[in-house]
DNA sequence: AATTAGCAATCTCGTTATTTGAGTGCTAAC
DNA sequence: GTTAGCACTCAAATAACGAGATTGCTAATT
């Protein structure tokens, strides 16, 4: 439903005023500072009506309004002034990929920090593909008994140390070879099908080949990679002083992986907002931004901050880091 | 200076009341549930003298006895009693180390949590050599312009993507050979005095070789590894329901690299306790578990908690997981 | 019909007083 | 050296009170 242009100007204020205070707002306040033209006991009767729509609330009879998550909702989708961020924003979010990244594990882990560092909200940040093409296969002898397996893929290397038992070198670059020549190019998936590869050169590194691939699929980050950062930024907020709301929202962050949308339908950058988070956390607010990268990948970006959040500046943020992502990975 | 038998009977009780309810104490209260044969006020004079030794404090007038830092020391040297793990907490650390951990980074992360999951306190792992021995070089070409360096030493394996340009199969090959000619068997900071080395076939690759040393350089993971793990435990201590207080702890982890004793002196695991931890941060003790390792490494872990602390159990646990470490890397 | 002024009613918050109860420290007796 | 007894102290809980802010309603005004 359309508000009345009054309505809207005094939505937008009690929810500034909230933004920036964090304390609810008079409908005295109001018109003195957003509405001097009218009354406040016209201010009083709108600010009724709008608390009918469900999107303002009381706390107690004589205290001010504040916005309701449905109120953050409409302000945020009708209402919001779009914000540019400072310029010394820019400059760190710049500054922080400037620097050579070409491992996607760095990649996730400075934007985690840096989009908590900016909007100033715990963040999480995934990039996951729905399989990941193996580039390259090598095994470095390390010591009698044990070895490296380094798997390359276009979502980045996996280098872990096996224990293949007494392995001659050449038997190693033999063996290399054969797994260069079956599954580069392949998926990573295929090596979990390992059933279906019948081969005789196969046959003789048996017991090696098994080794290796239950080494490499045991890592679960081969093509889904997680990141949280700041999760101590809660502690500056407010809303977060009761121990008991820290806790949660904590918990929340620390099952991420159920937090962020990880599969991308559109090309385009897709912003989302949970207002007042999950059921078990109404004190949060999730804010992602989702989109798919080159070669399938999908890149997702979260803010998770209190409802009473800068839905503009963390939206702001999630668009210039994932701008940043796009040119880095766009080059490759 | 010796105490009575009864004093260390009075002293054990107000630190194990301490302990188990985090509040102060009264001399009744020891009476009944500690020293029934003597009366209260015997009791409340010898609480005076302990007092004026250092060891007890009072709040205000009024108010039960608490132990000072003090106290706690006095009762973790001579009056604590070693405390065993139960089988539960037992089990729980060797089905964290059963399984195959070759992977040194992999070794300090699992260690961190297991120390922090049973001791219920946060905890910060350190592994470090004062040099690290070079055992393996190996260049990968990943694509055109892309290339993953792999420096595998005694203190694990680093793999790094790099950025060196157009190089061909073969040059790669050849500057590989070079390298390990040149580097293996040498330790880590070889490649730092990179002046020194003047070689004619180093001439041919010099651009490569600067740029692969860099890399290396800059992963200054490569012979220090830090871990920090369960940084929430405070929150389930009342000491560390004000935010303020939480904040200051988080603040002291976060800074972990100066907590920990970085050298072992002996063979022997050594335990070391900070009894209301640094000067900025009086609420918290910080026990430290340090010892040699094979081949000049220094294992370091500790425990970060209240100063209101399960000492028995975290140095029990320490002991513990120290244990299974030697374990593993006497293996080797 | 919309707006406004006026006012009673409501509720929070800070202040002050009062009480209660636990615990100590001292003294004198054992 | 130990203990009983008791005055004294202090924190924490409770109540009472007033000040201040804000609403919601009603009646007057535009």
């Amino acid at each position: 439903m359309k508000l009345s242009k009054r309505k809207e100007k005094i939505l937008k204020a009690v929810v500034e005023s909230n933004l920036s205070s964090g304390e609810p707002i008079s409908s005295k306040a109001i018109q003195k500072e957003y509405l001097p033209d009218v009354s406040s006991a016209t201010i009083r009767n709108e600010l009724m009506s709008l608390e009918e729509l469900g999107y303002l609330a009381h706390i107690h009879t004589s205290s001010g309004r504040v916005p309701t998550s449905e109120g953050y909702k409409k302000y945020v989708q009708e209402l919001m002034p779009t914000k540019k961020l400072t310029t010394t924003e820019l400059a760190t979010i710049q500054s922080n990929f400037t620097n050579k990244l070409v491992n996607l594990n760095d990649i996730i882990e400075r934007s985690a920090k840096t989009i908590s560092d900016v909007a100033n909200y715990a963040s999480v940040v995934y990039m996951g593909a729905s399989d990941a093409t193996i580039q390259q296969i090598k095994l470095v002898s390390i010591s009698a008994r044990s070895q490296l397996v380094v798997v390359v893929t276009d979502m980045g290397a996996i280098s872990e140390m096996a224990d293949l038992g007494n392995v001659s070198e050449e038997d190693l670059d033999e063996a290399t070879k054969i797994m260069c020549k079956l599954f580069v190019g392949k998926p990573l998936s295929a090596l979990e099908n390992r059933g279906q590869i019948v081969s005789s050169e196969l046959l003789k590194y048996k017991e090696i080949f098994e080794k290796i691939i239950d080494t490499i699929i045991s890592r679960d980050d081969a093509i889904k990679k997680f990141r949280v950062a700041g999760k101590e930024k809660f502690m500056e907020y407010p809303e977060f002083e009761d121990i008991t709301k820290l806790k949660r929202a904590i918990k929340l962050l620390d099952n991420s992986d159920e937090l962020l949308p990880v599969i991308a339908n559109d090309d385009d950058i897709k912003i989302n907002i949970e207002f007042g988070g999950t059921a078990e956390n109404p004190d949060c607010s999730i804010v992602t931004a989702t989109y798919k990268l080159k070669g399938d990948k999908t890149f997702s970006a979260g803010i998770v901050g209190p409802v009473r959040m800068d839905y503009a500046k963390a939206i702001s943020v999630l668009k210039e880091v994932s701008d940043k992502i796009k040119d880095i990975t766009d080059k490759e």
